[in-house]
DNA sequence: CTATCTATCTGGTAATGACCACTGAAACCG
DNA sequence: CGGTTTCAGTGGTCATTACCAGATAGATAG
């Protein structure tokens, strides 16, 4: 990590001076509730101007890692909270975070027309034609976590196969790298329900046992739904965690 | 709502502004996925600067009621999830944000000295000193909706008296008003749990139906941790409703 | 010695000017 | 007519300058 700000990168400099600061204050360098350096000492550390170091002040307090206070200065947040503000992951993403080895077991895959919540929740006129759906096993550490019902609906000409699948890896990447669609925008409920007999035998437990219902649907950066997803994740197994700002 | 921005007014012209636009949107007048008029156009509408223009739209695009696209301009996001972004708030905003009446009965107020892990979110040594403890019965239209166990770690000084609870009615009005505490960042996990029989009681339901157990730490605008609630919700009548971004 | 004032830090807001990168449509050329 | 280029307009980045408002510590007056 350079630890001066470089015209010539092609990363904008307020980019670039976050990345440093965050740098210092995952490295331990700089300590929690530390006074940093003010911002019109930044702008002669780094050869920055002032704005650029507000940029890059407001980027790092927005992701939590610095608090400001008016007349006193920039100080290092409490390492505790400086994870994501509320992060919009994959299940694979998740798990990883949690240091468990995600795993997927392919139950279906193919085109189907979509009941009536998902056209209302994709915004499609119902009936609808086909459109793709994934339903998967979800595993942590190889044993069943949850079980994923996924719709897609993809612009005209777009297609996601099962090799497609295997070969990315995660669906998300898929979209991004192969179809340049970027989810920015997700609204996700939570209830609970109790499995029926079906579920509990692919989940590995007793019928009626409860579950975490998750619904998700998924917006692409024109603001186009793009994913509606049902996880139902085994009681026993799944704790949801959010990030709250105000 | 004044349609100029106003440099005498108390409040600064990027909020001022970003008030303006707003309510334009949210009154219909600008139409979901409508171009708004370009950075430069709105320098002279409003006769503010460009970096204030940004501002007020920095502002509205996190939270979520624009999208901008380089080199095409800037436009009003579909409605659909132009709610909160992620949202702090009380059981009582939440139920009225539903449009379902909140209520609430007073089980039990005093000090405790915290358990285990209360110490441990709230960041204190154990055993610790009494702190305050309070147990109520949330209603939601006069039936029970939850049962909430808050911790408070205040000031040294401050108090919280039952008489307090019943005049602010809301526990986050008084600590703005009355303590200057703002609450500013929280972390939240949810899981899946199964009612006890005294639990069930309170809930009226039956011993062992699924409950929604969240867990809450609430940190004050210094990042210190000042409340710890749990709360049961019944899982056939509640379901929790999260904005997620990336 | 205490309480107040003031100088001087801090971050917050704002204007001005400039250049870059991306987009899309009009103008152009084959 | 069809494909290409050009260019004007958009948001993105950045420097410079200025003043305001909250916080704090040291100077000052009582």
């Amino acid at each position: 990590m350079p630890d001066t700000v470089q015209p010539t990168e092609v990363l904008p400099r307020y980019i670039q001076l976050a990345s440093i600061l965050r740098g210092r204050i995952t490295s331990g360098e700089l300590q929690p509730n530390q006074l940093i350096p003010s911002e019109r000492q930044l702008e002669e550390i780094y050869a920055v101007s002032r704005p650029t170091i507000r940029q890059a002040l407001d980027l790092l307090e927005r992701q939590g890692l610095v608090y400001r206070a008016h007349g006193r200065g920039t100080f290092v947040s409490p390492q505790k909270l400086q994870k994501p503000i509320s992060e919009l992951t994959s299940f694979t993403e998740d798990m990883k975070r949690r240091g468990i080895e995600p795993g997927q077991k392919l139950l279906e895959i193919g085109m189907v027309e979509p009941p009536r919540d998902v056209c209302r929740q994709l915004e499609l006129a119902y009936p609808h034609a086909p459109i793709l759906r994934i339903e998967r096993l979800r595993l942590g550490d190889g044993t069943p976590m949850g079980l994923q019902t996924s719709y897609y609906h993809l612009p005209d000409g777009c297609e996601i196969t099962a090799a497609d699948l295997e070969q990315y890896g995660s669906i998300y990447r898929l979209l991004e790298d192969k179809l340049h669609i970027i989810p920015t925008e997700a609204g996700e409920t939570l209830e609970v329900t109790l499995a029926t007999p079906a579920e509990a035998v692919l989940l590995q437990i007793k019928p009626g046992s409860p579950l975490l219902l998750s619904e998700r649907t998924t917006y692409s950066q024109e603001r186009r739904p793009v994913e509606f997803v049902k996880i139902l994740y085994r009681g026993d197994r799944y704790t949801y965690t959010a990030k709250l700002t105000r």
